[in-house]
DNA sequence: TTGTAGGCGTTATCAG
DNA sequence: CTGATAACGCCTACAA
């Protein structure tokens, strides 16, 4: 393809000038200037971006760090931290960690010698971030973790408000009149996992309600995980009379769980996630979910981070964004047995769910 | 970071030295080669890809072009590409184009200059892959095309069966006593689309069906279009009894229209999808859909991709994937009363009827 | 088997 | 205001 030396051929001019026109680095005269535009447009000359991050020592690049491509909840983040980006010169290099650190790392180390602009990370489970940000920081590179956090971050991060979003969940069911609650929970090492069971527990301790510890159980963040927690929990003695999921992945895969086990959802047992996604409102019965602003917090992530590079370098930052309940149709009242118990609790508005048209395309 | 100045001096070697025993370009000798790789893992020395890419002309890079990562069909096949090409020390650089043409340009413009090795596209609405491609090609970068292509591309490709697959619901709609059916197709001049709604015509063309052009509708391919049109064909006078969505988030939109209208699924009316979404078992009713293999999309893109790069300069591939029915219970028998008005499937011939409108005579 | 040096395409510095 | 020229970090002939 073509190259500077090219260009500056074609224009009549030197190399250096072909730069300074084009990077503004220096004023050029209207009739050379011209020339030089003539002669990028007609060859159709795009600057190297190896050359000039090696030279610069540094790239239009914003590495990111994600878990899983294919939870749906990563690509809304992604969304918002790619718009952001783009809109000002940056694109996003995106790799996926599997949620297996070594993978992490692999990615890390060979980000960094693309030397980025920037690092957005949603650290995988057991995530060494901490360490290797330090090697980033130490470059001038700025690093924002996102959604997660490794137990000792101190850096700039943006999350929801996970143990706000939990408590108003399950104080919501508490109210339809339960008191025998489960939860299903994410790995427990991950802070997002463990803020909403704090949550959840705090709601719970405000109500004097008691659980045994089987009724807390732990699960991956997937289908799968919440499929087998959930028959586990069916099968219990003292069946839960409403469960709450760590996320909407963990409450679909219960779903399926009732279905099979005939168990009906709201009438024989309550359900309420958390994230909300998209396909919350398409399931049977429609989920009642904690809303969680991913492409927000992919946004204000890439925001913090083109701060930083434009050179900022105030104190750490911590994000965190507000929850919002979306009450629909997977939580009732407990069943007749149950509910002699108890007197009745209050009851909440209902979400229409008209289809929202997203930001997003069609295929 | 260090570089390899650096690491040459820590091992009292020189810098050749130590891009020989780094990339085995020359054999060196074992204490020499010792010295080199604990300096190397002393300094946590990585080379930089940037200059290393710049010298040869090529990076480890596989750029990847796709319309939205929050359409879920997109990260299987993101997925599938990813885990060959990590598995073979490529990585991804992933770039929405939000479907809109101009933003693909500037995107395949600027990663060519960071000189990958390969690219995988699927390609916006209008897309000018071919041309773009051509700037690749004279660079000698493969690229491969995917889900579906441009109308001229003639380059290496992967895609689905997509009419044989529509073809084949189809006929497994028909054969549960339908005959008004409709069609909601994703854009028109997608090729996806495009082969999908020939399907559905080859299928009613051999069942000697006609069906008015209103029959078949055209929206994006997502939950909105599929809801509107949905919603369209609903009000319709002869409503029909059936409708294939050209793809999972249209009939998911349906689902919401349905729903909206006081309409069962499949009692009153029955609905078939195409891509087989992980989240289709999860709706009400869960949907019956085309399985369509993302991930091996991705996969097989990506191979294509790598053998490419290895020396593969044989013709074209055009690598078109199976399809397989996935039968859930969202498409039912037609409702009574259309039922009765037609004969064995064998010999309906007639051209559907507006049905009777109970209650009311017509004037 | 080891070391040296030129150059990949830019940018930035510094004379003219 | 314009044009040489020296890096940036690495790879690779080629020389020793």
């Amino acid at each position: 393809m073509a190259n500077m030396k090219q260009i500056a051929k074609m224009a009549g001019v030197s190399l250096g000038t072909v730069s300074h026109v084009l990077n503004g680095s220096a004023a050029v005269r209207d009739p050379l200037r011209k020339r030089v535009m003539e002669a990028v447009e007609a060859a159709g000359y795009q600057p190297s971006q190896l050359a000039r991050g090696l030279r610069r020592d540094k790239t239009n690049m914003i590495g990111m760090v994600i878990p899983d491509v294919t939870n749906p909840f990563f690509p809304a983040v992604v969304r918002g931290a790619e718009d952001i980006a783009f809109a000002n010169g940056y694109r996003l290099m995106l790799c996926n960690t599997d949620n297996d650190h070594s993978k992490e790392i692999v990615h890390l180390n060979e980000l960094r010698t693309y030397l980025p602009s920037g690092l957005i990370v949603i650290p995988s489970n057991f995530s060494d971030l901490t360490a290797q940000a330090a090697f980033y920081r130490k470059a001038g590179t700025a690093v924002v973790c996102v959604d997660r956090l490794p137990r000792d971050w101190t850096g700039d991060s943006v999350t929801a408000d996970n143990e706000g979003g939990a408590y108003e969940a399950t104080n919501y069911v508490l109210r339809q009149g339960h008191t025998r609650l489960a939860m299903i929970t994410g790995p427990r090492h991950l802070t997002n996992a463990q803020n909403r069971l704090t949550g959840f527990k705090r709601a719970l301790q405000e109500k004097h309600i008691h659980i045994g510890p089987e009724y807390v159980q732990e699960a991956s963040f997937d289908k799968h995980g919440g499929y087998s927690k959930a028959l586990l929990l069916l099968r219990m003695i003292g069946r839960p009379t409403a469960i709450f999921a760590g996320n909407d992945m963990i409450a679909f895969g219960a779903l399926l769980a009732f279905r099979e086990a005939g168990v009906r959802c709201p009438e024989d047992i309550s359900l309420i996630g958390f994230d909300n996604l998209d396909l919350a409102e398409m399931t049977s019965p429609p989920l009642s979910s904690v809303s969680q602003p991913g492409y927000q917090m992919g946004t204000a992530a890439a925001q913090i981070l083109i701060d930083r590079v434009r050179g900022d370098h105030g104190p750490a930052k911590h994000i965190v964004l507000e929850t919002a309940l979306k009450i629909r149709d997977s939580v009732g009242v407990p069943p007749a047995e149950e509910r002699s118990r108890v007197g009745s609790g209050a009851r909440a508005t209902r979400v229409a769910a008209p289809p929202r048209r997203r930001g997003t395309s069609p295929r």
